[in-house]
DNA sequence: AATGTGCGCAACCGCCTTACC
DNA sequence: CGGTAAGGCGGTTGCGCACAT
């Protein structure tokens, strides 16, 4: 299934690791963690290069890492934001407590690219047809944006969002504003509705970071998105609904 | 049973960003 | 401010496996 091992002409292993391999990577970075990846490879008596100890420990070593099958929660996350961002795996990745951003995009490459294609196209197809009756693409969202007019339109969910997902800091001054990342273009009777098993991914499941700390999925979130505990202290339950992604 | 073909996924590669001097 | 090293990210590849012929 992977590359055979074999040495280049430095002498650094590549392709397939072995048990062996393994144990001692994970042996030492369990007792000394990875200060200096370069470095840990010599330390750790492997043949490999620093990257490939990275890449091996991230990707299936991490102690919270998840294998197997995605969720239908976890599908849609990474279709709702790959259609706003486009390919930002390591961002989805910080979505999904304990999938790698590698797993993302051999998931998204291998199951959900052409499913996602396809269903767009049935879309247009639709729409072009009921384009002298103009309604909602989202009907669930009108009444709301009706009532409240400082919500925001596409445009600015998708710069928001991208700079929500790339900060590192919180922006404590912020007052909490519906950040809503619902799919235009993929309507919720295609996609499946999050907002019915919210709890399975987000609430209900504890997840281990690499620094051995338990919290929870939606802290780890919250975390990962550089927001604030006072800030996320502040949201009621029904701010961040995942089925469009209201955030705060 | 043998061979061909496509898929899935772990791992590699190269580029970009960040940190440090 | 520029140079360098290290980490991180996204695209691509190689190969084992399952299924079709």
């Amino acid at each position: 299934m992977v590359r055979s091992p074999f040495f280049d002409k430095n002498g650094i292993k590549k392709g397939a690791w072995s048990d062996e391999e393994d144990n001692k990577l994970r042996a030492y970075i369990q007792r000394y963690g990875h200060p200096n990846w370069r470095e840990l490879p010599k330390f750790a008596g492997l043949s490999r290069c620093g990257k490939s100890c990275r890449l091996r420990w991230m990707n299936y070593l991490r102690p919270n890492v998840k294998h197997g099958n995605f969720t239908k929660e976890e599908e849609d996350v990474i279709t709702r934001v790959h259609n706003k961002l486009g390919n930002k795996w390591s961002k989805m990745a910080a979505m999904l407590p304990g999938r790698s951003d590698n797993e993302i995009k051999n998931y998204w490459h291998t199951h959900l690219k052409d499913r996602v294609r396809k269903e767009q196209t049935v879309l247009k197809n639709e729409q072009s047809k009921n384009l002298d009756e103009p309604h909602d693409v989202n009907p669930k969202r009108w009444p709301i944006e009706k009532e409240n007019p400082n919500l925001i339109n596409a445009e600015q969910e998708v710069e928001i969002l991208s700079v929500v997902l790339s900060s590192s800091s919180s922006t404590s001054e912020s007052s909490p504003t519906s950040l809503s990342v619902s799919d235009y273009e993929v309507p919720c009777d295609v996609t499946p509705q999050l907002s019915d098993s919210f709890g399975n991914i987000w609430f209900d499941e504890p997840c281990l970071p690499d620094e051995g700390s338990i919290m929870s999925s939606s802290d780890y979130m919250f975390s990962s998105l550089g927001l604030s505990d006072e800030l996320v202290s502040q949201t009621s339950s029904e701010d961040y609904i995942i089925d469009d992604l209201v955030l705060w």
